[in-house]
RNA sequence: GCCGGCGUAGCUCAGUCGGUAGAGCAGCGCAUUCGUAAUGCGCAGGUCACCGGUUCAAGUCCGGUCGCCGGCUCCA
């Protein structure tokens, strides 16, 4: 007993919070086989926020299941049974699981030992015996804060040639107001889901006729357009030029990149006499092309070229995801080509670009730094040599990563940049990547200072990732209401009744000849209704005018969700603006979704927790 | 692509046992000229995703297709 409570006191937050959902995926199995006697097993760990348990089951889950396993589980946790366990042989283990018909279990225990343990472990809840490393929490009662989500389809080790299973997830907290706060931050974070904003802010559309496409609204062609245009500034300002390329090809172009042995189910292709075309899914084999087009002397590398071109991919259908993932898009692209002593340099003025387009909107992002893979082409030398290069580039801009070690492409090491959604998921926005593979196929070169020819090294690397993705994280990070300099209308005027109307056009008109987004609000309605609207639409500034304001020629400003701020002079009105957009400030008061800190690498420490 | 769920007006949703479709908001018209988050009245709006089947009769039951959502796989 004494030792149990000296375990606990030394037990950071995180990991007890991990037993607990380490121990409520057993409490889950526990249910689900007393429902369902035959239930093949298969793992069921821990994961940030909750647990999941895969189950091989006869027939697909109901939410009417969930709400019977639940009540079943609530059982058990007030059992409060004690996790017991024991180590035993591989061969007593496998023939236990053999006496009970569990397969997977078996084929964990089989690689186990392939992988040269000679013991496997157990643990035991009540009446529910798993294979597991463990570790659990003392008893089955630390698992009173839980709640099923969801149930979805998983394969046996995430391997598409293996059988679906049955995935049920569920949340677990140390205690109940854990619980609720967490179940309020998803009720909170379906209100930002970028699909849900984009309807009601009228940003873009999906439609059935092109599935995977964005159909851009006039309002999120602004926000598009301006993002666009701030990145393509950055680039310039960053000794980039900028290129326009087709978005179809022959084939061929493809055969020599690569990407027709690699890539072909997911492009586009089309026939044209007899011919066979391609629309391209990448910049890079057009790009290889520009760079072909003469000789290149030393002289002028690092020769950074830029293509913001349209893609298309043609992504499996069910992993179509707003505009999260889509079939055409857009990336801020760009090619640099340049000798193995610049690598690092070059990386790090990316990294620049990056950390600040990402500090413009106060976004964080995980950074990974994936390593040489197990099918790797080149001379290991020269990896070693980039992947200290990203490395140091990494450490000199101050930036904590994580080595994804033998993760990187076969042509290169990179680096990814991992930014959060409003639901917790990851998606890689902006990327590095070095490649020394393209340059070979396409016979690249250039002439070195000893005029001999060398072959050049490229650099993939995208700011934003794609645009549409990019938009789509940024809505749901600002919750749809942007900074002034994105905002689609940047100021609403609204007069109080038809005499003010003649003047609100006329400050308009001023805003609008200095180039900045502006509307009136003229209709006949009243001016509670008017700010209403304005703020469901959430424009950063409102203008208020009325007899007052007409007699002394200013305008009462109220901003989006700060009340009224007092009166402006037109003058002072256009400046505060216009600085807004000039410095592309972050006016913004962000309600943050915080989801859990907990890093995955304590999660990787645990991998052998099934 | 795979597993599961869903698809009724522009949006959010009702629609009982199979008996021929309903609300609020938005839209349009009229009235209202209003001081910091919803003025009133009226009108219009539907091949119930699509195709097929069962039935005297299908939004409702069955099958298929498409799309969307949650995951898996894959990726920006």
């Amino acid at each position: 007993m004494s030792e149990m409570g000296e375990e606990k006191s030394e037990l950071s937050n995180a990991e007890r919070l991990w037993r607990i959902r380490h121990s409520a995926s057993h409490v889950l199995a526990t249910a689900v086989l007393e429902v369902f006697p035959e239930a093949k097993l298969a793992i069921g760990p821990p994961i940030e926020n909750g647990f999941y348990y895969d189950f091989d089951l006869p027939r697909a889950l109901t939410p009417d299941d969930l709400e019977d396993i639940e009540a079943r589980m609530a059982k058990h946790v007030k059992a409060n049974d004690a996790f017991e366990t024991w180590t035993s042989s591989v061969d007593e283990a496998i023939a236990y699981f053999e006496q009970r018909d569990q397969p997977y279990k078996i084929e964990l225990i089989r690689d186990l030992a392939a992988a040269g343990e000679t013991e496997v472990r157990f643990y035991k809840n009540g009446p529910f015996v798993d294979l597991c490393a463990g570790p659990h929490a003392p008893r089955t009662g630390a698992c009173k804060a839980f709640k099923l989500l969801k149930v979805a389809g998983a394969y046996w080790r995430g391997d598409s040639d293996r059988p679906m299973l049955q995935r049920v997830y569920g949340t677990a907290w140390k205690n109940k107001t854990d619980l609720a706060a967490h179940l309020e931050l998803l009720e909170e974070a379906k209100k930002r889901d970028h699909r849900k904003l984009a309807r009601e802010l009228d940003l873009f559309s999906f439609q059935k006729i092109s599935p995977g496409a964005v159909f851009w609204h006039p309002k999120g062609w602004t926000i598009y357009s301006e993002l666009k245009r701030m990145s393509l500034e950055l680039h310039k300002a960053n000794g980039y030029v900028e290129i326009c390329n087709p978005l179809i090809y022959s084939k061929s172009l493809f055969e020599t990149s690569g990407h027709w042995d690699h890539y072909n189910e997911h492009m586009f292709k089309l026939e044209s006499e007899g011919e066979t075309f391609c629309v391209k899914p990448m910049n890079c084999p057009d790009t290889m092309m520009f760079y072909k087009r003469r000789k290149h002397s030393y002289r002028e590398l690092p020769l950074r070229v830029a293509e913001f071109q349209t893609l298309h991919r043609n992504e499996l259908s069910g992993a179509l995801n707003g505009v999260f993932r889509v079939r055409q898009f857009t990336q801020d692209d760009s090619h640099i080509f340049c000798t193995e002593e610049q690598i690092e340099q070059e990386i790090g003025n990316v990294v620049s670009m990056i950390d600040h387009v990402y500090g413009l909107f106060d976004l964080t992002y995980q950074v990974k730094l994936s390593t040489r893979p197990a099918d790797f082409m080149g001379e290991p030398a020269l990896w070693d040599r980039a992947e200290a290069a990203l490395a140091s580039a990494l450490t000199a801009h101050g930036l904590e990563y994580r080595v994804n070690e033998g993760d990187g492409a076969f042509y290169g090491p990179k680096i990814d940049f991992d930014v959060l959604d409003s639901l917790g998921r990851k998606w890689q926005c902006a990327t590095i990547q070095l490649d020394f593979q393209l340059p070979r196929r396409f016979e690249l070169a250039y002439t070195a200072a000893d005029n001999e020819a060398k072959t050049p090294i490229v650099v993939h690397r995208a700011l934003f990732g794609s645009l549409e993705r990019f938009i789509g994280i940024l809505v749901e990070h600002v919750a749809g209401a942007f900074p002034t300099w994105l905002a689609p209308v940047q100021a609403i005027f609204l007069p109080i009744n038809d005499a003010c109307a003649a003047a609100c056009h006329d400050a308009a008109r001023v805003l609008l000849d200095a180039g900045l987004r502006v509307e009136v609000d003229d209709r006949s309605e009243k001016l509670g209704y008017k700010i209403r609207e304005a703020e469901l639409a959430k424009v950063p500034h409102m203008l208020v005018v009325g007899a007052k304001e007409l007699e002394a020629g200013t305008f009462a400003l109220r901003t989006y969700q700060g009340g009224d701020q007092g009166s402006v002079t037109l003058d002072e009105l256009r400046a505060l603006l216009l600085k807004k957009v000039e410095t592309r400030e972050f006016d913004v008061t962000l309600k943050k979704i915080e989801w859990s800190t907990e890093d995955d690498d304590e999660q990787v420490e645990h991998g052998s927790a099934y």
